[in-house]
RNA sequence: GGAAAGGUGGCCGAGUGGUUUAAGGCGGCGGUCUUGAAAACCGUUGUGGCGCCUUGCGUCACCGUGAGUUCGAAUCUCACCCUUUCCGCCA
């Protein structure tokens, strides 16, 4: 969320910020007006309250019958007019909540400024040291088929399109990637969390993913339980409503859960193989961190991100977005991209973002320099570390042989249990 | 799912309709005293909004959440949430 004082301070500049990322800037003049009305109506209603508390006094203090009685019917007046005051500015309320909540972050002046995907630029290739296959590479849908170790009929089976099942050496492929990268996140200094799958709404709101992105959640029909999209949510709101005291800043976090995405938007979009799934697994990382060390944090944290595609010995490329590709809450993304030669793709493992005090105002997390110091809002980051999927197609397809095995990443052997997966 | 008890400030805890401000204690901060410290004593103390003559002052809101009764609610009513204990069910 926005501070209201920047919309009426700089109107200008979020009308700019909103026509970069290719938004309607119209909501701003709204919510000026609104901000106005709600202000007015405010002072009056105060004003009006003051009176009332002050006479209700005097009326517990009165003796006379007569003189009491004409002061309750003149208060009972004033009290119809607070009500009627206060029905109008939670009116009012609800409907700049509503507009200033679909507000998307301000950019961080490096942000490039473009329409679409196409603007985002390329920064660095980093070449990998996987050697370069000398056979046509197969995709990993046929290389998992050959080997047994994806089931996508049976997926289809217990849950419908976009889902499979992962078989034997497969799964602990997936599960030793995880192992892993848990373990070189906490060598990084990230503490790691075991999180709730689950969050109420309220939750989704704090790290601002409702209400604009409803539609590609799943919920509870009756309940207020919510499947997370991804771990960002929960460790968002691992400090909500808190004070934190600076000295214990910076705070970094890591947690792998599942995720789960409806993907509405990309209806027909990568329907084949397991580049996008409605669940998949991912490890996040995820920091808080004072106003003025987010900018040190980023870089950091796509360092750390960096290192997992180092390890695994990956080619891969790092992607600045551009004002029309960015996140609604990030002020500043790079995107990691590993090469995988079966698709021939660059696919998307990483985003690592500064969200600055976006989040932090909607969760409501805050610091303090020194004891008796005024609460700061901290700035939050947050990178994922790496999605598994598309780590997994980046893995099979690239260590693939000419005879159907998998070479397993030798960072990953101790993990796994096997130098190579070969047919059963 | 059922029953009972409970939810008050950073923490403990008093508070069954109105007495200037949620008593008192602990902790924190500042001070007095001291060579220094402790003790003792004195003062101070949260969050958010709005306004203004903006080192501050005024005002409103906040006692789990939301509605209601009332001139006036931490206090009374209703619903919900959470915690603890017991019962039931259960990986």
């Amino acid at each position: 969320m926005l501070d209201i004082n920047l919309i009426r301070k700089e109107p200008d500049a979020v009308r700019q910020m909103l026509a970069a990322r290719g938004n309607d800037p119209l909501p701003v003049d709204e919510i000026l007006a609104l901000d106005v009305q709600r202000r007015d109506i405010l002072t009056r209603s105060e004003q009006l309250r003051a009176t009332r508390n002050a006479v209700s006094k005097e009326i517990g203090r009165m003796k006379d019958e007569a003189e009491r009685e004409a002061k309750k019917a003149e208060m009972r007046q004033v009290g119809e007019e607070i009500g009627t005051l206060e029905a109008e500015l939670n009116k009012i309320e609800a409907q700049l909540l509503n507009l200033t909540a679909a507000l998307p972050n301000t950019l961080d002046a490096r942000t490039p400024i473009g329409p679409d995907e196409d603007h985002n630029v390329i920064l660095r290739v980093e070449e990998g040291v996987v050697p370069a296959l000398t056979f046509p590479a197969k995709p990993h849908w046929e290389i998992g088929e050959g080997l047994g170790i994806i089931d996508f009929e049976r997926g289809v089976k217990l849950s419908g399109s976009r889902f499979y099942v992962l078989n034997g050496w497969g799964a602990r492929l997936q599960r030793g990637l995880i192992a892993w990268m848990l373990n070189l996140r906490m060598e990084q200094g990230y503490e790691e969390r075991y999180l709730p799958f689950m969050v109420k709404e309220q939750t989704l709101f704090a790290a601002a993913q409702l209400p604009k992105f409803r539609d590609n959640l799943y919920h509870d029909a009756e309940e207020d339980y919510w499947m997370v999209p991804t771990a960002e949510v929960p460790l968002t709101n691992l400090h909500g409503d808190e004070i934190l005291s600076g000295d214990d800043l910076p705070r970094r976090y890591t947690a792998y859960t599942p995720c789960f995405r409806r993907e509405k938007m990309s209806a027909g979009k990568d329907v084949r193989g397991i580049k996008r799934g409605h669940q998949f697994d991912k490890v996040e990382m995820y920091a808080f961190v004072k106003p003025e060390d987010s900018d040190a944090m980023l870089e950091q944290m796509r360092e750390d991100a960096e290192a997992t595609l180092k390890g695994l010995g990956l080619t891969y490329r790092v992607k600045q977005l551009c004002s029309g590709d960015i996140g609604f809450g990030s002020r500043i993304t790079y995107d990691l991209e590993v090469y995988s030669p079966g698709v021939d793709e660059w696919l998307e493992v990483s985003s690592v973002s500064n969200v600055g005090d976006f989040q932090a105002r909607r969760a409501n997390i805050k610091f303090r320099r020194e004891k008796g110091g005024k609460a700061e809002l901290v700035h939050t980051l947050n990178g994922s570390g790496l999605g598994m999927p598309r780590t997994m197609i980046a893995v099979l397809e690239n260590f693939q042989q000419q005879d159907g095995s998998v070479v397993v990443p030798e960072v990953l052997r101790g993990f796994v249990g096997t130098d190579v997966i070969r047919k059963k």
